[in-house]
DNA sequence: GAAAAAACTGAATGACTATTCATTAGCGTA
DNA sequence: TACGCTAATGAATAGTCATTCAGTTTTTTC
């Protein structure tokens, strides 16, 4: 089996957990629950993952990966403009999730509860995006755009604050709004 | 058996879940773990509770009741001075969840998790919650403390989001930081 | 197209743990 | 002190589920 096929399949594997986990919860989702939905045999789960959760650290590693290749590359463009830049990261975090609400579950919620286990691990990526933004407010300063007392850090976490909260409400309540339709509201208030 | 010593074992055994909980989280933590640090037999768990989930349930209607009472008695007394109040409550917030770090992890790490199964229940308190915020947010706009054209609901979830976000971070690092010592800083940036 | 290798399967295993319940201990009362 | 009642015990039960692996199917190689 190729390696394209390989990948693909590792990837229905994910999907699968994603919707099961966002569903049910960490612990009361079962690997036959996932094969099932993926459409394999419990032990093929092995073939592809370390354990059950290694699944669970695969789904945050995936997604991580993607949020931060996006916000990254959002900064590197939006140089010299550190309000535009960071109204499109308040708007990139707010879509991204709003895109998907099994992988908005998991993040919000299940997340959360695992860091128990992850910890160290995914609370540094964390730490990444902290400083990313962090970074943002910086540029801000110098160019005059933030006041110059503020911490940046400080207002990183806030801002990140702000942002999970908006999720978590989004994810909790049945409402159809569109998450990313707080993003203007959110950036206003900041700025 | 008085109703008094019952209640202060029924306490014991709450007391040593909120320990192991917060230690291992929810699914990790066995009933036995319980037993052993409250003293007891793991059977006499059930004459307290009616099962390891109620457990959990009865830690969170606990500290709620603390905080709801407090809240309430806040705004109640502070009623002409929005701005002093709001930053008692923000000071109340995170003086609470200063002061326990283990009902602190417990809040804002396995709560959300357990909120797929708790769902409505809870998140129906912590409505509450911020409707008491929304409450004097209005208050404030009314005496023309904060500016009128705001959304009192959207205000109060971005103070709880802030609030939120410092008491996960703080729970999450190792530092020794007071927690309540976060607050000022906030109120001066909220107001 | 046959042999070898790689993937896959799913029933069996083994470990774990919430809950029960027959038995024992404790305590107030007469 | 003996009786009855409540509280407490902890070993046994019953169920769950992650993980393994002997056997099967599919793919690749020559």
């Amino acid at each position: 089996m190729n390696a394209e096929r390989k990948e693909a399949k590792r990837e229905r594997i994910l999907d699968a957990a994603v919707v099961e986990i966002a569903g049910r919860g960490y612990y009361r989702t079962t690997v036959s629950d996932i094969a099932g939905r993926a459409g394999v045999a419990d032990g093929t789960i092995y073939l592809y993952f370390k354990g059950k959760e290694d699944i669970l650290v695969s789904i945050f590693e995936r997604a991580m990966q993607r949020f931060a290749d996006e916000a990254r590359w959002i900064v590197e463009e939006g140089a010299g403009d550190p309000e535009q830049t960071l109204r499109r990261i308040v708007a990139l975090h707010l879509t991204l999730l709003g895109e998907d609400r099994d992988l908005a579950v998991i993040f919000q919620v299940e997340f959360r509860h695992t860091l128990h286990v992850l910890e160290l691990f995914s609370r540094s990526r964390i730490r990444d995006y902290l400083a990313l933004i962090a970074q943002v407010v910086e540029d801000g300063k110098a160019a005059g755009v933030f006041r110059p007392d503020v911490d940046a850090l400080f207002v990183a976490k806030v801002v990140f604050g702000i942002l999970d909260e908006m999720a978590t409400d989004w994810v909790l309540s049945r409402k159809n709004i569109r998450l990313a339709s707080r993003s203007d509201s959110v950036s206003d208030l900041l700025l």
